[in-house]
DNA sequence: GTAATTGCAAATTCTTTGCACGGTC
DNA sequence: GACCGTGCAAAGAATTTGCAATTAC
């Protein structure tokens, strides 16, 4: 799906649940989808939104993250280091992805193998508990942190 | 392991990281012992710590729980829900354990299987990323919110 | 036209810091 | 008596809210 298409959608979405395509909610998505790899803040996010829209808000990026979020068209999620962190869905992925935290450049990588598989089936037949969704992160040291340890 | 026994040795843990053992981190770390179950916040914990030792101050509470986070006897977590809550690691287990968040009653529970097996070992090999640890938690709905929605 | 949306500033919430005082070896 | 740890209050960071003005449909 292009960033076009995928603009698209989302905005017959926002539309669909009542909301209007407002300029600040347009050029946010953008943002998004233009930094689907990384996990910005809304602080960030706000930054870039604002070489495109530089009147805005960081109350609107806030106030339009959570109507994303409730949408289901992003997901909140957060590193344990005290910030919120924003990442698209991507769209028909069944699950929602993995993330590998680095804990020495802080860098997050983002997986999308199935790394569950019936985990879920387990966890719903053996603790009765309907799964939705989920969240997994590995904490460890990337291959460019690896490589700086080896040389010194 | 008793909660005696479990005290015991974090004082030791403590104190050979050159901390001493004051009254005031020793109810923090008893509240700890007491609610190993439950996903205490700092706000949590310092109430719970205030009915040991009335005269103990929130700061002191943060600046404990930075401590026993950074000698990691205690895992910070956040659960996309703007707080950080404090987790106290299960000793000698393998694993950190896994989490059920239930998207109704916000009740969080713990489980100690070892859900994930083999999937590190694939991490490291496939993404070349030393793994040190992890964090999994499933969002969904719970037994007793399943049960309410069969009633009504 | 009108109800939703916005920007701004103020308010809240969570957490950290500065500093003078108190306890310990 | 140097030093670590504490309580308190103030500062800081992240996020939310109130409100008058503006805008999308």
């Amino acid at each position: 799906m292009t960033t076009g298409e995928a603009l698209k959608k989302t905005k017959r979405q926002l539309h669909d649940s009542g909301f209007k395509l407002t300029p600040q909610r347009e050029a946010t998505l953008l943002v998004l989808l233009e930094n689907e790899k990384d996990h910005l803040s809304a602080e960030e996010i706000f930054f870039f939104v604002k070489q495109k829209s530089p009147e805005i808000g960081l109350a609107t990026v806030y106030r339009t993250l959570e109507i994303l979020s409730d949408l289901k068209i992003v997901d909140k999620v957060s590193f344990d280091d005290g910030v919120s962190r924003y990442d698209l869905r991507k769209d028909g992925a069944k699950h929602f992805h993995h993330h590998l935290l680095c804990l020495e450049c802080g860098n997050i990588e983002e997986i999308d193998e199935d790394l569950l598989g019936n985990v879920e089936e387990i966890v719903e037949k053996r603790f009765h508990f309907a799964v939705k969704d989920h969240r997994l992160t590995f904490h460890g040291i990337c291959q460019q942190c690896q490589r700086k340890h080896q040389e010194s």
